[in-house]
DNA sequence: ACCTGAACACCGTTCAAGT
DNA sequence: ACCTGAACACCGTTCAAGT
């Protein structure tokens, strides 16, 4: 990449994280080109859709998450690693506003930009699901598509203002739900 | 009201019920004023918001719902009541793809036109679970509220195509962890 | 009293013209 | 090779001008 490129991808990404920060991640494209100081043009040709731009700013915290279920899994007893995970990632999307719905729509469509991405953390939820469902501490008849589901359904929630004060009590009953009894 | 404003406002009725069922409830009111062969002011003056347009549509299925809830708390089992009823709300919801949404965003904006409806519907749910309690065939410790979350979620869950194959599974996890056990 | 549609301030996306 | 921003086809919402 040429260097005037690469500083303005750079550029883009910082002032996309900024606006994303804002305004979630349904924020005008123009924009953040506006605010980064760059024609229009120059964001499409960066990032073609909006789902690469948001690729490229969270690939390295998808990795992160996806880690941190190995740590847990390997530093608590499975149950507790499941829930602390499902907390960390419900963590994430809230702050990371609008982005549950592009990813949503990404686990089934593998041209999307955030496909990979979300099969990787649809990946780790399931590893963590299935140690738990083998030590007994979560529902046997329940797969990581379906854990995801669940995931996505809290996630919108929690970004439903009207929402807001009930979250935890909301999420101790789904995680109630996951784990067996 | 003067005849030629009732009939523009029947005839928006229902063209916009024909615009939603076709592409969701975020259809664009300039299309619905345009095939309704109607100034677009004409569309705002009938109705000032989109949410007033929504609930002016949905306003006798929302009181039949609750309607519903009272008819099946008087014919069944108070947990079958409790369940059949969210099933009924959950395909209502997905029969009128975009609703949840800004049904979410009304239940505590007591501004909203679709306020009413949802404060009426959060109570006839509230209902059918307290007696579903009465019965201790519902976990106590949930509220109307708390339920009313959990439809809003599973609704929108219902929305996303990927996870349409789930459904059913999603729904019978989730009204399980409204039932006791 | 009611209707119309231009006007305004926005979008996402593309692409000819420039450097 | 890369950048720019006008151009196009849209939005939601308002409001002066008409009937």
């Amino acid at each position: 990449m040429r260097a005037d490129a690469r500083k303005n991808y750079d550029h883009l990404l910082t002032i996309a994280r900024e606006v994303f920060a804002e305004h979630g991640a349904e924020a005008a494209m123009r924009d953040i080109a506006r605010r980064a100081e760059v024609g229009l043009g120059t964001l499409y040709r960066h990032f073609p859709t909006r789902e690469a731009l948001l690729e490229a700013l969270l690939r390295s915290s998808f990795g992160a998450l996806a880690e941190r279920a190995k740590s847990l899994e390997a530093s608590m007893p499975s149950d507790q690693a499941l829930v602390s995970w499902l907390k960390e990632i419900i963590a994430f999307t809230h702050e990371h506003r609008g982005i549950i719905a592009p990813m949503m729509g990404a686990i089934e469509d593998s041209d999307s930009a955030l496909h990979a991405s979300c099969v990787t953390l649809r990946s780790a939820g399931a590893s963590l699901l299935a140690r738990a469902q083998a030590d007994g501490k979560a529902r046997a008849d329940l797969s990581g598509a379906e854990l995801f589901d669940i995931i996505a359904a809290l996630a919108w929630l929690r970004e439903q203002s009207s929402h807001a004060s009930r979250a935890e009590r909301i999420f101790k009953v789904i995680a109630g739900a996951i784990l067996s009894h």
